[in-house]
Formats: structure tokens, sequence, C-alpha cells
DNA sequence: CATGTTAATTGGTATAGACAACTATATATT
DNA sequence: AATATATAGTTGTCTATACCAATTAACATG
């Protein structure tokens, strides 16, 4: 069950086991984990290794701890998760939908004065842009329009791009991408929104921009996505908080 | 500088150690910690302590480890972090706004049959309620909703109600506050949203419900509020993820 | 000068144990 | 019957130590 030569660490590899057991139901929110000392005793193993893999989970609301009393299976989350960076692609097999993707334009071009604010690059550097509609059971969902430092993520092809960018960042490039920022406004249509998503102007739409930075904090993606007020919902969940006041 | 007698956690103490050498900027984003050999050592306390206070800052995302470099102060985080849960009231003066509120409804009644839902109540069981236009500078930035479960928050009055329902629920009733999902959404205003946020029906409006639980997972608030499109964008940070794809 | 090697330093994982603080239950005591 | 009191079980905090893995810089070698 616990391979204790695995290269990986005994703590993912409790994690795993803890959450197979949530995913098969037979363990339902509500009720209590064996504790701490009888994992440690079972698995023969330490108790901080034990706490390790537990408290991983009561970070990311799987789990919750009572002190005095036990550690329980949390209730479930409301749709989607979604903390942690989502590609349109999970986000939409989530709801049940197919997704989709109809690109209509990739350039490589000087950055727009938004972009290079965003970005934090001259106007005289290059970005990689890709402009496509989101599809979602075939239908129109978002309009995305991407913008990629071309300093920091080279040789970029549009295949690449369009599928599998993170990837490519992390594993062809060898960097590590770190936290993102969204930000999310009610807006109206325009013509050009209307007609590539199908709708009237002056129809409600959710814009949502991202932007991506690696690990050091150099942002490297800038994205701005215009979703069907009418089709989409923003679904977020919050940990209780740790923060004093 | 640390006290190992006193109540408060020694890896608690080193947090606001290591905070308040950021806050006051004396060390800044880029900035390398002292080794966590070296903290252990200057502090007199154990390195699995030290890392215990790390590891949390690490979460939040105010560090940044580095396997065989160091310890990193994070780059600032952009706009409003708001992960965790904000007030509208500090939600505003993050914004650099005089938040305002006018209660023009405070009821005690049924739930409705969304509220029921989303609360987890019967129809026969008791809701407070609350209909407010909040301000932002003296104008209307957005309507909003709030239903609390009678049931859980008893006793509860107009002016606690308005003013420390988060205070009042965990110090005077002895509850812990847990997680909260929110969703965002893009609508257009109707008549009523009209007139009371002072713009024109079919203006952009996005509407943000939110639900928040007790620590055991029992939902106790529900909020849906409607803000004005051309006055408030949402921001979000997301921690780089941990989860698996 | 370029290249490979070694050593030192860093965070990552894991151990075995200790005591504190909190909770629930059983057991006396009044 | 109600009320203390012990006690066993839980998570929370902390120690002291060990070895692993990744990075960096100094050094030796070609």
């Amino acid at each position: 069950m616990i391979d204790k030569n695995s290269p990986l660490p005994i703590y993912y590899q409790i994690q795993e086991w803890i959450r197979k057991k949530m995913d098969d139901g037979e363990w339902e929110p509500g009720d209590m984990l064996p504790s701490e000392r009888i994992f440690a005793e079972q698995f023969n193993i330490s108790r901080m290794t034990v706490r390790q893999a537990i408290t991983e989970l009561v970070n990311e609301g799987l789990l919750r701890r009572e002190k005095g009393k036990g550690t329980f299976v949390a209730e479930k989350k409301l749709e989607q998760p979604l903390q942690g960076l989502t590609s349109f692609t999970e986000d939409m097999k989530a709801r049940g939908f197919q997704p989709g993707n109809k690109l209509y334009e990739f350039r490589v071009t000087p950055p727009s004065r938004d972009v290079a604010d965003a970005l934090n690059m001259k106007k005289t550097d290059s970005v990689y842009e890709l402009e496509r509609v989101r599809l979602a059971d075939n239908k129109p969902m978002a309009l995305e329009m991407t913008s990629i430092h071309a300093g920091v993520v080279t040789n970029l092809s549009k295949d690449i791009a369009q599928s599998s960018l993170y990837n490519y960042i992390e594993q062809t490039l060898g960097l590590t991408i770190g936290h993102a920022s969204q930000t999310l406004e009610s807006a109206l249509a325009g013509e050009k929104e209307a007609e590539l998503l199908q709708i009237e102007a002056g129809d409600p739409i959710l814009w949502i921009s991202r932007k991506t930075h690696l690990q050091d904090g150099t942002p490297f993606e800038y994205v701005r996505s215009a979703y069907r007020g009418d089709r989409y919902k923003f679904s977020i969940h919050l940990p209780r908080s740790t923060r004093r006041h």
C-alpha cells in the first residue's frame, strides 16, 4: 500500500490513498478518519509524516481537523473548486460541456500599450498573440485574446500555443509557473463580440482577464476573455481565512 | 523577541516577526531570508518549528521556497489580494473609497425557495433578511440582499447584522466560521436594480452570490449582490497550483 | 580558458518521542 | 439525580536528529 523505497514521498502516497478513499465514496463527508497515531502505526511511519499528508489536504479544504475530537471528511464543495489554475478545457469538462476551439489569428507583434504594461515589457519587444473563439458543445462560449511574452517563452509554435502551453513552459523550457491574478467585470457586448459569440450587441458579457507569472514573479501571459453572460457563471471557493483581521 | 513561555505558539511568533519585517519594508520582494538552520540557531529553536512558520507564509503566497537556493520574499500581489473572506467595507477601503450603507429592509421571514435550498433549511424555518444599498464615496456601488439562518445565528439584532455579524458569530455565539463559495455572473439591470443603483435598465450588472459556512460545513449565510458594472471590478489571486492535473 | 569535481549550503523528507490542550466518556461523590 | 473527577483518546506544538536532492561556488584538471 505504501512503498518506502518509492521515489514518491511517503506523505504524498498517504495523500493519494486518502483521496482515493474519498473519491471512491468509501469515506463520506462527516466521517471521521482514523486518528493520526493509528495511521502512523498502521503504515508503520512517523506521526509527523501523517500530519504532513493530512495538513495539505486540510489546506485544500478536503479534510477538517478538530482539536480533541479528530479529523473529518469535509462537506463537498459546490460546483467547480477552481482554486488553482484551470484551463478552459478542464473548466468546460468539469461543467459537463464538450470543449472546442476556433483559432482565427496567430501572430508575432510588438505589444500594445495595455499588454506592454501588463507584461512589463518595452514597446520594442515581441509578443505572440492568439485570438480564438472558445466553444462549449459546439456553441460559442467565450472570445479569448492571449498575449505571451516572446522573450520569456521562446520558440513558440502555433500548435503548442493552442494545446499545451503550460506543459511546454515547464517541461521543455524548464521554467516553473507561479501565481496568477484575475479580474472580472461585467460589460455589454459590442459589435465584434456580438458577432463572434452569436449574440446581440448590448447583451451581457463577463470579461475575465488573467495575468500569469513564473515562480520568480516574471509575468509571461496576459489573457482577456469575453464570456457570454447567459451561458457562464464563475465560481470560486474561499477556504477559511488564516489571516489576522 | 521570541518568548518560549508565551501562550502563543513559537511558530506563530516567528510568523509575526517575519510579517513585520516585510510590512516595515525591511525585507523587500526578491530578498532572501536567513536559511532555516540559521533561523533555528538564532532563535534557539528547532528547525522543524521554523519550517512550520515559513510553510504557512509560503501557502499564503508571501514567501517562495527554492530547493538548494533559499527562501525569498514573494513579489507583491497586485490589487486586492481577496483570498479569504473580505467584507464590503474592507474591500472599499482597500480600493480607496469611503464605504457607506443604506439599509432599507430588515425582517424575519420564512425562506424563499432559493434561500431554503442554499441554506439547506425547511420552508417552515426562519431567516433574518437584510436589504441594503452599498455606497462608495456616497454613490451607489451595489445592491445587497442577505439571508441569515435564524436557527444557527440566534438572537440577531438589526445593528449587529449590519455592522459586526462575523464577530458576533465567533465571539458571542462561540461558533467558528469556515469556508465560503462565491459565484459571479454578468447580467443586465432590471427596473428595480436600475432605480436603486441610479443607473439605466439594461446597463451591465455583476451579480455576486456568496454562501458562507461554519467550520463543520453548516451553511448560515447567503448573500446576493448586484454590483454596478461600470464601477466595480472583481480581483482574485490564484497561488501556484498544488493540485495534480 | 574551458571543463569537470568537490565541498558547502540550501530546502525536502522522515523519524521517534514528548508534553500541552481539548473533548468525550466513564466513574465516584455528594 | 446532579455534579465533580479521573482517564483515555484526540489534535496541537516542539525537539533533536538524520539523510536526501538541488544549487552554487571554489577548486583542480585538462
